[in-house]
RNA sequence: GACCCCUUCGUCUAGUGGCCUAGGACGACGGCCUCUCACGCCGUAAACACGGGUUCGAGUCCCGUAGGGGUCGCCA
């Protein structure tokens, strides 16, 4: 039998960073099976779900890299089949009309919780004869459900559960309006789409046992459940938007790139011995479903940070200079000229040590695309005092007949020239570093000067002397 | 409240009854490297929630307690 795996999500909101947990790890398992990963867009709810929010959805997996292997099933268009089930399921004798409106349910709900008990509702209308119906009204559709017993589910992850039938109720296929709750649609689309295995949150098990039921009355295969623990914040509580709660485009627009983000997902909830930096084929090659821890965990953004600097130092500079030069531009909102583009592809491996994300990339190598005179920082003006001017000067005179415009003549020359002088090297380098940089923290000031080439170079000490 | 689930360093985790004097990673702290900041390297501190069992032996199995989370919609 081959795996066939699915990430439903509701288009409702953006791609939260839980849901794409949830997609990279239904994903890597049908990698790992070479089975299936299938999409499907739960946007039964048709006031609530936007299309804004399914390419959202969608351009996040896209960029995660985890797009659906076949054309992506859109829940609502289904909803002929829905019906037809749910007619078939009455037909059978396996589900019921109930009129009960929604004031009698919420009233039922108070007293069941008033008696200290799991609020359910409690079947008035499942041997009820239909002319009691009340006038006028529209009923939904109810399932039977066995009223003693009890139903085990094998979680992948969470092992054995069980829950007595008395605690799972005769819960709605069919609304009032005629269309199709979640919990009916999820189990009908999941058969229909041959799933084997639905991997999804936490939130969800108790959930899992209503479907059942459901697969149960319909005499369909059950799928195999794996049920991951929901991802907290760095509190324990749940994630709010201060922290991880964001949008995976919020992470793309901070900088990260997809491959730190999904080893990191990777990582939080799973792990494959000490092993810390994972490929994508490797985590293809390893990933099983009984490695996934069964505690929540808290989403650490300096960890994240410390991954994406390491992705970020291993990747193609060619790959990520067109990133830099994007945001860069994007910035001041004018055109990189033709040098300060390859200064800045030069620069880079320079600057690649210095960064955790794509924006403070960015940041440390802006000055490459600077013109003089230069914005200084605090601390970088604090550094040009008088005496560190006069070196300046002297050193410029030094610069202004080099044969070679290379990193080891140049650094022979402000050697040279803080010895002639009497002063440490750092006397020298840290103003010369904020001339060329307007920074008191830069890569190598060496390889600044030579990347910048004479020209440039002389004219940004010339210009703070 | 009822039901279900969870609990190893601050955080992510390794651990499947003796290999545990509890390992790795991030972070923290100290050092080395050094023109700055990083990177890199070396080192230090840091955990089996608690209480009972079972067993020759328990982080690992069982029970209880405490704490945390999830669910209880004509939302998904």
């Amino acid at each position: 039998m081959t795996v066939v795996t699915r990430f439903a999500p509701s288009p409702t909101g953006f791609l939260h960073i839980g849901g794409a947990r949830t997609a990279l790890f239904n994903w890597l398992f049908a990698r790992h099976m070479g089975g299936k990963y299938l999409l499907r867009i739960e946007d039964t709810d048709r006031v609530r779900s936007t299309g804004e929010a399914t390419q959202a959805i969608l351009s996040g997996l896209n960029w995660l890299g985890l797009s659906s292997d076949e054309t992506p099933v859109y829940q609502h268009s289904r909803l002929d089949r829905h019906r037809d089930v749910a007619r078939e399921l009455l037909a059978q004798g396996r589900a019921y009309h109930c009129y009960c409106s929604p004031d009698e349910l919420q009233e039922m709900r108070t007293e069941a919780r008033k008696l200290g008990r799991t609020a359910l509702y409690d079947g008035r209308w499942r041997d009820r004869d239909p002319s009691e119906a009340p006038a006028g009204a529209d009923p939904v559709v109810r399932l039977k459900t066995p009223l003693e017993g009890e139903t085990v589910i094998e979680d992948l992850v969470q092992g054995p559960v069980t829950v007595q039938n008395n605690q799972i109720d005769d819960f709605i296929l069919l609304r009032a309006n005629g269309t199709p709750t979640y919990m009916h649609s999820v189990v009908v689309d999941d058969h229909d789409m041959t799933i084997t295995h639905v991997i999804r949150g936490d939130d969800h098990l108790n959930n899992a046992f209503r479907q059942v039921q459901l697969f149960e009355a319909m005499d369909w295969a059950v799928p195999t459940f794996a049920h991951i623990p929901l991802i907290h914040g760095p509190d324990g509580a749940k994630l709010s938007k201060r922290h991880g709660a964001l949008g995976v485009e919020a992470y793309r627009e901070m900088g990260y790139l997809p491959d730190a983000l999904c080893n990191y997902l990777l990582r939080l909830g799973w792990g494959h011995g000490d092993d810390e930096v994972i490929s994508r084929d490797q985590a293809i090659g390893w990933f099983d479903l009984d490695g996934v821890g069964r505690a929540a965990s808290r989403f650490d953004m300096t960890k994240l940070d410390n991954l994406n600097g390491h992705y970020l130092r291993e990747s193609q500079d060619d790959g990520i200079v067109d990133l830099i030069i994007e945001r860069l531009e994007g910035r001041s909102g004018l055109n990189l000229s033709e040098q300060a583009r390859g200064r800045i592809e030069r620069g880079l491996p320079g600057v690649k040590a210095r960064a955790k994300t794509l924006v403070e990339l960015a940041d440390s190598a802006a000055f490459y695309a600077a013109t003089p005179p230069l914005a200084m920082t605090a601390k970088a003006t604090a550094l040009l005092t008088d005496e560190a001017r006069d070196l300046m000067r002297g050193l410029l005179k030094a610069l202004t007949e080099v044969d070679t415009w290379s990193e080891g003549v140049l650094e022979a020359i402000v050697r040279v020239h803080a010895e002639k002088n009497d002063v440490k090297l750092g006397a020298v380098a840290q103003p010369l570093r904020a001339a060329l940089t307007g920074s008191n923290a830069s890569p190598g000031i060496f390889e600044v000067l030579a990347i910048l080439g004479p020209d440039e170079a002389r004219a940004r000490i010339k210009a703070i002397c």
